[in-house]
DNA sequence: CCGCATACCTAGCGCGGCTAGGCTTAATCG
DNA sequence: CGATTAAGCCTAGCCGCGCTAGGTATGCGG
């Protein structure tokens, strides 16, 4: 899948991953590539940035857990990245209809 | 609707208006506008370059037609065009399903 | 004749994601 | 045991695309 597609919307991709709940960012990359079917392959360049960005925006918090005697950090979405994430959805809504009545088609 | 969400997707968009029929870019415009609805409210300085460059790509063809005394130039889609649309098109069904299986939501 | 709508154009910026690197520790394999 | 791979984390810097903000010219309604 080709590069600046994502732009604007990997942000709700994110935190859409860490609403099902904790994780830690080498396993958010994991889910959402496979949630999305293979059709993504984030890599670590694009997604750590990412993370740390929602951090400072609080929409995702994150503590250092172990883990069989390794350090992980491990991202939780807050109340306020749950917001963000409707907001998101419906933006992606008015988005993708947006997109079908210009291309005319289903789906 | 906010900017860089359209990355990546303004060939389809255009190419597809172009595909209803010949049009200057000024109706181009207000196609792409209309068709979505209101979701897409795209700008001259946006437009105007992008349609230049597809014509480099020979996906489209112009040639100026004097109308009420005035000069537009006429786009036309190619057939080159049209096969690029869709590829377009496929990946934006390939795109929006990868979102909504990461989103996990209808539409 | 003034202002608005129509119609075209472009230089330059800003920024988001990708490339391409680098670091550490645990597990696996010869 | 030593080497390689996988699991994890990180960042500097580039690149390209769309937007901002400007500019020009003409026809038409008041």
């Amino acid at each position: 899948m080709k590069g600046e597609i994502l732009r604007g919307h990997l942000d709700m991709l994110l935190l859409a991953a860490l609403a099902r709940g904790p994780a830690h960012g080498y396993a958010v990359i994991e889910l959402v590539n496979a949630d999305s079917g293979g059709v993504f392959d984030l890599q670590q360049g694009t997604v750590y940035p990412i993370l740390h960005r929602l951090e400072q925006e609080d929409l995702i918090k994150s503590r250092w857990v172990s883990h069989a005697g390794r350090q992980r950090r491990e991202y939780e979405i807050t109340s306020d990245g749950r917001d963000r994430l409707d907001v998101a959805r419906a933006d992606w809504k008015r988005f993708s209809r947006g997109v079908r009545g210009v291309i005319g088609e289903a789906t």
